[in-house]
DNA sequence: CAGAATCCTTTACGATACTG
DNA sequence: CAGTATCGTAAAGGATTCTG
């Protein structure tokens, strides 16, 4: 047995490490509706406060998923927006939502599972 | 604008964190042929230390995705395998595979960019 | 070979306060 | 409102060593 070749392509550890952080997945999936400001995304995902949200659309920014720029024309402040190639990011990533519908629960009970029998120890 | 519902739900939350560290979906990825010991998965997967690949398991198992066990009759060690509600996450998981072979290239060259220009300030 | 024990470094994340 | 600056904590990851 050898190293895995898919494993072994680093634009699949790549995509592994976009996701491999609590809020590139949620920031992307926010801006999913189209351009939006801070303060809405804020509201929107909720539990982030102003400096991670910063640093993460800055890390976005960097990887080409996420664009910012000067708000619409007649309103203040600025708005950040998915790229063409964030926007194909919405797919696999939604990918992730349906599983955690349909298989969100099993998980937490396994957990939860695994917790007691921790603390029976 | 209010809180965004899919993100409300704590289980698309949940979804998200589980792939929101550097290993567990590299390491569900490389079980995806079936029960593998240990070694076998380190060299599979390529710069996990033994500790990190064990914790990674350990929490695996903790959500009810992996499954361990005595290695097959008349070999010694252990065995790793997904579970059924693990097996259900390598469509997703696979979908990012083919998001990083259509698109890792462009994420690196605007890695690069931007570095480059981080470089020029 | 499986994996636990140590030790260390780094960074992600969070809270808060402050600036233009 | 956007964003930076600080500070603090917790956790993740890595290297190494040791044991059954």
């Amino acid at each position: 047995m050898t190293a895995d070749p898919f494993l072994a392509d680093c634009r699949a550890r790549l995509a592994f490490d976009l996701l491999a952080n609590t809020w590139n997945a949620v920031v992307v999936w926010a801006l999913r509706d189209g351009p939006c400001r801070p303060a809405g995304l804020r509201r929107r995902i909720g539990g982030i406060s102003s400096k991670v949200l910063t640093e993460t659309l800055r890390r976005l920014q960097a990887d080409g998923l996420v664009e910012r720029r000067a708000a619409e024309p007649g309103r203040s402040g600025v708005e950040y927006e998915l790229t063409d190639l964030g926007r194909t990011l919405l797919e696999p990533i939604g990918a992730f939502g349906v599983w955690a519908f349909e298989h969100g629960d099993e998980v937490a009970a396994a957990r939860e599972a695994a917790e007691r029998e921790e603390g029976a120890r």
